[in-house]
DNA sequence: ATCTCTGCAAATGTTTTGCACTCCA
DNA sequence: TGGAGTGCAAAACATTTGCAGAGAT
């Protein structure tokens, strides 16, 4: 399994399974994350990078496309504090998780490999009655281009 | 100190020294995050428990209220993905994190204590060329309960 | 008197929804 | 031909802003 594009059959089958169908609009959208893998695209980012391929969709549907790929966990849904949704591909083929740096100073959102936190959720799970399936971290701070600016 | 009460000496210099006021209303929101300590409002759930205590304090003046706690680090703000911005008091005396177990089928927000992160704020610093100030992890996953109700 | 703060209403920006139309199966 | 999917416009919702008046020092 190549870990740079979706696994198209797969992905089929999830659609099927539930009865939805992969629409070439949906489609578009996917290959928009496909081809955006490093980023933290909005509903807006979606619609303005589908309109320069002059594949105009919908906002409508992009939402909806959005929503309807966060169920199927084929997106994640995630918030940086910029008041909108943002989204990028849930690789659960590989489960690294990774998490982001977010400047306080800039806003720019920096990735982070590391899946320290696959023990912790053991732990909790075991301590708290609760089954963890999933976890979300963000540390705030400020980047380096920040901080040298801020040395002036 | 009294870790069940707000430091209000210390608050009072904090507005002072940033030319802040703290006026009848910033005291009657602060008093409502006082009385909620455990829970995670909203403007709007502030707005209500204010009304409630037939103090009536206009919405814009809630949220420009929540803006500057936030920035003097009284309050913390966060989202827990349902589409407002949720607020709590900022435990800055007592440097204990505390995170968040979301049950994926309720919605129900569980306090989790750790401050298991700490360490990690450093070797990511080193590693990154980050300067990291503070984190914010959210576990997602089945309170007990929504556990039974699925068991039927 | 000045300067911050407040309240109201209007504006803004994101996301959702109603509805008619399209497109497959 | 029926049910899901789409596009458009309108609605809904949280949040922000402009402005005039209130309050404090």
């Amino acid at each position: 399994m190549n870990c740079m594009s979706i696994d198209l059959s797969n992905l089929r089958q999830k659609f099927r399974e539930r009865e939805y169908k992969l629409t070439p609009q949906r489609q578009i959208i996917l290959q928009v994350f496909v081809d955006n893998r490093d980023k933290h695209l909005s509903a807006e980012d979606v619609h303005n990078i589908v309109r320069q391929q002059s594949n105009d969709i919908g906002l409508a549907t992009v939402y909806r496309t959005l929503e309807l790929l966060s169920d199927l966990d084929i997106l994640q849904k995630m918030d940086f504090g910029d008041g909108r949704s943002r989204y990028e591909i849930n690789e659960t083929s590989t489960p690294h998780h990774h998490h982001h740096l977010i400047c306080l100073a800039c806003g720019k959102v920096i990735e982070f490999e590391g899946d320290l936190l696959e023990d912790l959720e053991t732990v909790i799970s075991r301590n708290s009655n609760f089954t963890i399936v999933d976890h979300q971290v963000k540390f705030y701070g400020y980047c380096q281009e920040c901080r040298d600016k801020s040395e002036d």
